[in-house]
Parts: C-alpha cells; sequence; structure tokens
RNA sequence: GGGGGCGUGGCGGAAUUGGUAGACGCGCUCGAUUCAAAAUCGAGUGGCAUAGCCGUGAGGGUUCGAGUCCCUCCGCCCCUACCA
C-alpha cells in the first residue's frame, strides 16, 4: 500500500474528531502543562507558512508532553477586534463581525488541516460578547484600583481615519498600515497608570525564563534611572522649575538650563525682548511633524533660543539663563535640564553652537576638546571636591534635600498607557458620564455593554467617535437613575490579549471569566511561544493587568508567562525591479533566470532584469507558499516535519518547497519499515548498531521537547531510518518505539502506521518510550590520532582500552610512526574515549 | 549614536561546549530500473597543483590542540533612537 497523505491526513483528522481526541483532560491528580501560542489576529488574507512555524512547535510540544504523562492544556483563539476589519467592513457595506467570522473561518480551516491539535471546544475570540463582557470586568477592576484615569494628552491623531493610534502603529509619522499621515492633536484620552508598577515589572522579569534579549528590551523600555530632581528659582519671578538629572554631581558645572519648548513656564518668564524669537521658535518646531523631531540623531544640530530669563542655581546662587531648546523632550522627566556641556555630549554641542560657557567640573578629560562623561575627581564643586561620580551624587543629593532644593529620585522612560481609541469594532468602556462630568461605572450584573448597531463606522461629521452616532444607545442613565451618557471611545486591541490565556481555562462560563480552582492549577503558562516583534508592547500590557489581577487576589501568579521562546520569522526568495527591493515585486512564476546557476533574473514577459533579495515571507512582496497547497503536495505531516527540521526554531529560516519534498521522502522510507514489509519479524533481534541508532533517536527526541531544538531531532529519526532500511531484518518492537517519537511531528502518518503495527491503544496518549543507556554504548572507540596537533589517523579501541595501550596503538600507525623516526617525543596528550596527540621535534 | 545577535561547502544547517569540522537534509554527479521520463533504489559529493597541502569573514594571540577562548578589523541582521 502506498502513503497516501491526502486519505491518511482525512482518515485521522476525522478520527481524532470523532473521538474528542484534544479535549482537555479534567482529572487533577496529573501533572498539567500549559502551552500557549500567541493567538492570531485573523487577517483577510489567509495564512502563509511563516504563520504556523510556532503553532507546529507547540503542538510537538503539546502531543510528546500527553503521551508523557501530563495534562496538556492546548487551545487556539481569536484576537478579532481590530481596526482592519472595520475598515473592510465598511468596503464591503458588510458588518465587521461578518468579516470577521469569515477571516475566523479561513483561518481555522487552514489550521485545521494541520491537524494541529487544539481543544477547539475551548476556542474563543475576543469581539465575542461573552468574552468582552469580562474584558470589561477586568477594566472595572483597574478603574476601581485607581489606576485609570482621563487626560488631555497629545495622541496621534490620523485625519484619514478620524481615529487615535497609538504610538506602535506610527512610524515616520505614517499609519504602519495604511501610509496615511499622523499628526500631533491634544484630546481627551483614558489613561492607566502602569508606570505605578514600573518596579515590579522590571524586578519580576528576573525568575523568568524568557530570552535574555527580551528581558533587555523590557528593561530598557522600562527605562528606570536613578537621579535627583533639583529646583531652581527663576530670577524676578515666583516660580521654580524643577529639572531631572542622573547626574547631580555635575551641579557645579551648569552654566545655563534648557526647558521643552512645549514647557509651561516659558510663556511667564520670557522677556519681552526675547517674545518674539521664542514665539517663532515654538511654531516652527510645533510644525514640525513627530518624525521629523523623532528621526533626527543625537549628533543633529542643536538649535534653541534664549527666553532672556534667567535661574538660579541652588547650589551657588550663580544666575544663570534660561533657553528652550527642541532637544529637551516635553514628555520626559520635568520637561527640563540643566545643562552641564563640559560632562554632557548635547550640551556640550549646544553649548558650542550658542557659545556657552563651559565649565569643568570632573577631571579626567579635556573639555575644550569634548564633553568627558567617564568618572573623576571632582573639581570646582565645593564640598564634592575631590570625590568620585558616586560619592558626589550622595552628597550633592544630602544637600539638595537639606536645602528643600531637590531630591533623590527614580525615573521611567516608561509612560502611562493610552487605553482608548475612536473606533468601533473594540470593547466599549463599561462607563457612563452624568450631565456633571462625573464618572459612573456600570455595574458588573449589566455587563456586557454592546456595541449598538450602527450604519456607518466612520466617526462622526463634528468628529467624535463612531459610537456616538448610535443616539439612543448613548442616551442612558445612571444606576441611581440620573441621566448619563455612555462613553463612546472603545478599547485598543491590546486589551482582549491581555487576559485571553486566563479566559482559556473556563472559556465558556458565563458564571466567572475563570474558574478560581482551575486558574490554580493551570497558572502560570508553562510555554509561550509567539514571534518577537510582540517583544514588548503585548507581553508588557500582560504582565501588567496580570499584576493588578494578583494584587485583587485574582490570580496566584505573579506572572502570566514562565517561559517564553520566539520562533523565528521566514524567509523567502523576492523578485523586485529595484536593486533596494523598493520597486516592483514579481512572483516567481513571472520571471526565470537567465541560465542555470548564472544568480541572473529576468521578467519571462519584458526581459526586464530583477533582483533578488531573501526577504520576510509575506504578500506585500509577492513572496508567499500557501500552507494548503502545501498538504495536498506533500502533506501536512511533511510540511510540518520541513518547518521544524529548517533550522534552528528561534532563527529565520529560507523556505524552499524541496526541502519539503525532503522530509516527505523521509516519511515515505519510515512507511516502506512498517507497510508490506517482509522483513518486519515480531521478535527480538540482536543489531547494536540500529538499537544504538533507535536509542539515540529517542534520547534527542524526548529532550528536544524540552530544549526546542527539534532540527537536530529530527536529524536523528533520519539517522534511524536509514540504518533500519539498510538492516537485513527490523524488530516490530522497535518501529513501535519510533512511530512514538515521530508522532509529535507526523501525527497522522504516525497513527497511521501504529494502526498497521497492531497497536489498538490510542496513540495521542500512549506511553512515551524511554532510552536505555546500555543500548546507547558502543564497543570500540575510535580515536583520533595527532601528531603535534595534526589529523594523521584514527585506530578503533575498546571502551576500556587504558592510555597506555592506546597511545601505543596510535604509534605503531604507519602514517605516525614515519612522522616520529628520528624525532624525539616531547608529550603524548591522551585524551580518554577522544583522541590521542604526540608532540615530538 | 546606543543595545543585542550573527558570519562554517553550491544551499539550510551539525559539531558531545577546547578534542576526527561539515552530522542530517536540499542540490549536484555517476550507476541501477525504464522504450523514455518522473518517482524510487545504490554510490559519490569542502577546495586544490591529491604519497600531500589548504580550509569555519580577515589578521594576530593563548594552547599539545581553536569553528569554539582573548585582542584588532571587516561585513550582515534585528531592536532603539536627543530619555537629561
Amino acid at each position: 500500500m502506498r502513503y497516501d497523505h491526502q486519505a491518511v491526513e482525512a482518515k485521522w483528522q476525522a478520527r481524532w474528531e470523532a473521538d474528542d481526541a484534544f479535549a482537555t483532560p479534567t482529572d487533577r491528580t496529573r501533572p498539567k502543562y500549559y502551552v500557549l501560542d500567541m493567538f492570531p489576529y485573523p487577517s483577510g488574507s489567509g495564512l502563509h507558512v511563516g504563520h504556523p512555524k510556532g503553532y507546529v512547535a507547540t503542538d510537538v510540544v503539546a502531543r510528546a508532553k500527553r503521551m508523557m504523562g501530563f495534562n496538556v492544556l492546548r487551545v487556539m483563539g481569536w484576537d478579532s477586534f481590530g481596526l482592519p476589519a472595520e475598515r473592510q467592513a465598511d468596503r464591503e457595506g458588510k458588518h465587521p463581525r461578518e468579516i470577521t467570522k469569515r477571516n475566523i473561518a479561513t483561518f481555522k480551516g487552514q489550521l485545521a488541516r494541520l491537524g494541529l491539535s487544539y481543544d477547539w471546544s475551548r476556542e474563543l475570540a475576543t469581539s465575542d460578547e461573552r468574552y468582552y463582557r469580562w474584558t470589561q470586568w477586568i477594566f472595572l477592576k483597574l478603574y476601581e484600583q485607581g489606576l485609570a484615569y482621563q487626560a488631555d494628552v497629545p495622541v496621534n491623531w490620523c485625519p484619514a481615519l478620524g481615529t487615535v493610534l497609538s504610538n506602535e502603529e506610527v512610524k515616520d509619522g505614517k499609519y504602519v498600515e495604511t501610509g496615511d499621515p499622523v499628526e500631533r492633536r491634544n484630546m481627551k484620552q483614558w489613561m492607566f497608570k502602569i508606570t505605578v508598577y514600573g518596579d515590579r515589572l522590571l524586578e519580576d522579569l528576573e525568575d523568568l525564563d524568557w530570552p535574555e534579549g527580551i528581558k533587555q528590551m523590557q528593561r530598557e523600555w522600562i527605562g528606570r534611572s536613578e537621579g535627583a530632581h533639583i529646583r531652581f528659582d527663576v530670577d524676578g519671578h515666583d516660580e521654580r522649575i524643577e529639572v531631572f538629572t542622573t547626574r547631580p554631581d555635575t551641579l557645579f558645572g551648569c552654566t545655563y538650563v534648557v526647558l521643552a519648548p512645549e514647557h509651561e513656564l516659558v510663556d511667564q518668564i520670557t522677556t519681552d525682548a526675547q517674545r518674539a524669537a521664542v514665539a517663532e521658535y515654538r511654531t516652527a518646531v510645533g510644525a514640525m511633524s513627530e518624525r521629523d523631531r523623532t528621526t533626527q540623531a543625537a549628533d543633529a544640530p542643536k538649535t534653541g533660543v534664549a527666553t532672556g530669563a534667567w535661574a538660579v542655581n541652588p547650589v551657588n546662587g550663580e544666575k544663570i539663563p534660561i533657553w528652550i531648546a527642541d532637544y529637551v523632550l516635553a514628555g520626559y522627566g520635568t520637561g527640563a535640564v540643566f545643562a552641564c556641556p563640559a560632562h554632557d555630549e548635547r550640551d556640550y554641542a549646544f553649548a558650542k553652537t550658542f557659545e556657552l560657557p563651559i565649565r569643568e567640573v570632573v577631571s579626567g578629560g579635556d573639555v575644550a576638546a569634548a564633553a568627558y562623561t567617564g568618572d573623576g575627581a571632582h573639581v570646582n564643586s565645593s564640598f564634592m571636591d575631590g570625590l568620585h561620580i558616586d560619592d558626589a551624587k550622595k552628597a550633592v543629593i544630602a544637600w539638595l534635600e537639606e536645602h528643600d532644593a531637590g531630591a533623590g529620585t527614580v525615573q521611567y522612560r516608561l509612560r502611562d498607557w493610552l487605553f482608548s481609541r475612536q473606533r468601533y469594532w473594540g470593547e466599549p468602556f463599561p462607563l457612563v458620564h452624568t450631565e456633571d462630568g462625573e464618572v459612573v461605572t456600570v455595574p458588573e450584573d449589566q455587563l456586557p455593554v454592546r456595541l449598538p448597531e450602527l450604519d456607518a463606522y466612520k466617526p462622526t461629521a463634528d468628529g467624535r467617535p463612531p459610537l456616538a452616532r448610535a443616539e439612543d444607545w448613548v442616551q442612558t442613565t445612571t444606576p441611581d437613575g440620573r441621566p448619563a451618557v455612555r462613553e463612546t471611545n472603545t478599547m485598543p486591541q491590546w486589551a482582549g490579549s491581555c487576559w485571553y490565556y486566563l479566559r482559556f481555562i473556563s472559556p465558556t462560563s458565563d458564571e466567572f471569566a475563570w474558574d478560581p480552582d482551575e486558574e490554580r492549577y493551570w497558572m502560570p503558562v508553562d510555554l509561550y511561544v509567539g514571534g518577537a516583534e510582540h517583544a514588548v508592547l503585548h507581553l508588557l500590557y500582560a504582565r501588567f493587568w496580570h499584576k493588578v489581577l494578583y494584587d485583587c487576589g485574582l490570580v496566584n501568579t505573579k506572572e502570566p508567562f514562565q517561559r517564553l521562546f520566539n520562533q523565528g520569522m521566514i524567509h523567502a526568495m523576492s523578485f523586485n525591479d529595484s536593486p533596494d527591493g523598493r520597486g516592483k515585486f514579481y512572483y516567481p512564476s513571472q520571471v526565470e533566470e537567465t541560465a542555470q546557476g548564472s544568480g541572473e533574473w529576468r521578467v519571462k514577459e519584458t526581459g526586464e532584469p530583477v533582483f533578488t533579495k531573501v526577504m520576510k515571507m509575506s504578500k506585500s512582496r509577492y513572496n508567499v507558499t500557501n500552507p494548503d497547497d502545501m498538504c495536498r503536495d506533500h502533506g501536512a505531516d511533511a510540511m510540518r516535519l520541513y518547518e521544524m527540521f529548517m533550522g534552528p526554531l528561534e532563527d529565520g529560516a529560507m523556505w524552499e518547497d524541496s526541502g519539503v519534498a525532503g522530509t516527505r521522502r523521509f516519511l515515505e522510507k519510515a512507511w516502506r519499515l512498517v507497510v508490506d514489509n517482509p522483513k518486519l519479524v515480531d521478535g527480538p533481534i540482536a543489531n547494536p548498531d540500529v538499537e544504538r541508532a533507535l536509542h539515540s533517536a529517542i534520547r534527542k527526541v524526548t529532550k528536544s521537547v524540552e530544549t526546542l531544538r527539534f532540527n537536530t531531532a529530527i536529524s536523528e529519526m533520519m539517522i534511524f531510518v536509514n540504518a533500519a532500511t539498510k538492516a537485513k531484518a527490523i524488530s516490530r518492537e522497535w518501529m513501535s518505539a519510533f512511530v512514538r517519537i515521530l508522532a509529535p511531528f507526523a501525527p497522522h502518518v504516525a497513527e497511521e502506521l501504529w494502526e498497521t503495527l497492531g497497536q489498538h491503544e490510542a496513540l495521542v496518549s500512549a506511553a512515551w518510550p524511554e532510552w536505555d543507556e546500555e543500548k546507547l554504548k558502543v564497543a570500540a572507540i575510535t580515536y583520533a590520532v595527532q601528531v603535534n596537533g595534526k589529523m594523521r589517523g584514527t585506530i578503533d579501541m575498546p571502551v576500556d582500552a587504558a592510555k597506555d595501550a592506546v597511545i601505543g596503538a596510535a604509534k605503531a600507525l604507519e602514517s605516525v610512526s614515519r612522522l616520529l623516526d628520528g624525532k624525539t617525543i616531547r608529550r603524548e596528550i591522551f585524551v580518554p574515549k577522544r583522541l590521542v596527540n604526540i608532540v615530538a621535534n
């Protein structure tokens, strides 16, 4: 019987469904394993082969863990609120719900074909009202904790979309999805005080089993820095300017103060003589797009203008000029800095530009030539003279605190989280506003606050969010009967993904968001796999919510995701008529190589040359491979195997269809060992080499379930299959063990072979085979023989051969004795079971 | 500018962590099978001036021995960007 992958896959997928094979176990006596994929946004374009790479990896782990006796929670859902569906709905004149439903069906169908062992009874979608009811409930928890507030903040306003975008959705002053321009505008928005949790978000990273790079990115994002607030009196005013600095020790080197152009004191302190210049500068800066202000490098020319006002340095009473400059950011620290040009590169550049004085206060550099930021003894610094940076900081902070001129403080780069969007397709806030401006929460038993039906999803003519169109919905009352209007902003897409891992625990309950007992059993997530693009935001937001829930006593772990793993992206060759990849892309079918192996390509139709470049697989680059095609041509099993075989899971790798053909051949070979093979026998067979290959494969695959190094595990399985193919006789017992370690990777073929071997127990819960150290032992060791560090041959010796015997045998080699002839042996290196090296001259 | 990662055959990648570089797979070559092709099977496959020499981006160092450790340089990728 031939290996007909389509028949085999259809058969076993139907069987699994009929048997409910991947239902989450309910007994609580066994150890648990919660393995989770970062759930996708179901886009309209469907999946390419890059998307399921992480899902295949987690499926291998899930299937293996089940066989190892764990209760496995393995689930999939949809991050289904979001702007693209809303925009698509607008284009098609349909409801976003319809678009979302359609996209989910496409995604689910594609995933189903891969034989991924999800418990589909736990499927969830964040846009489902039975789900977002609880998202609103969690919002209330945060609100009750005093973590939500409204603020008039500068936001990324996209006029074309009529909505506010989050910082991460804006790049180079444009919306990343559509390229529409984005501008800054002050608007009243809901904010979360994530900064309150800054220290804990930072500290608790320590105990997580996450890639070091991701932890580092989170640390930098939080950006904790210790320093001091220092207050400067403004000469002739009652106002004081507060600055933040990490180098209070350089205070005696301060020769001017700089405010952000937006700083609130600018208007008050600017002198009449400077008023026009200041106004002009502020207008110029205000006209610059966010892009212009943020893409400037640190070494960009410095601009600024003096206010004409003077500040008083608290430590020495010196009067120093107050400037404004755009290199001081309004949003960080206090929006004001004191400048010590001698020991800060930006201040130095600024002082040089405007010929401001530079005063050395830390010795060790040449401040006439450049800013010196290194350590050294302080000079010109009164009570700090002679101290190095650390001690000088302590001394000056003590002085400032004593004289009520400042204090030591900690500053975060992390900002509070802008949590509202002017969109339709998101969670409504469970809040109403009374006529006198009071914000009242919607009681828990009245959740969910459902999205109203609208006839259009655009903002209103007067610029209010789409929900404002639902007049009847907006007009409501408070629980105590006062008239009120509903909040018309919706939550950002991050909301749903902040807690979905908890909902999977009790996905269908209308009684609670999750069952506390079940939560105690399943949490934390043991393995969380997804792309590195979520390194900061999703993971930080989810950790924040989780910590709030922890503080409310609603979850029992401090952190949601114990182990995190980032799978690498899949790349593919792309063809573009511009060498930098910015021109027109062509499909592989539209181009041809000018001569085989030439590496030069042209467009078939026009003969125009095209440039090849390996790029991330994406629809816009015309270089995607559809998993459905792979399943049809080579089978889901071959594709799964190839994705795991391409290279280390964390690395990017280039997709090649021929690679799938290779893993398919491997499956064919395995098939032939079991199906209609006359060499397959019942009794035990003594064949140490094949047995060693088998046990080596068992060991490697078993370990790979922890290390996720599947590429080498698969290669060990290939070695076994090659060895078994060459053997004169094959034991049924070997194949039974082999099929079980193959099962997580290629589950459909494995099921078929398992059945063919006459096994009746379900393979998905069959016992995982164990390797036998005895079987891994070899009878003889091949020693490498070196003379003066160069390879001169090998010798086979018994495992327990003594040093002298091995060295004797090495010297007896003709290739060795020839070289030793007439020389004196200086040293003999012997590495047991590895090599001998004879040093002679 | 800062931070992180990486450089190994024609290609993807292995290498017990300082001990036979190139496992396994792709591709390629030859052979078997076939009227022929595909598929399949078998053999081979780092380079070269082939008793040997050279080879892990380049150069230096440590060592009996370096892909692996240390310095200098070159190149590529990712993240970040005036954060005081």
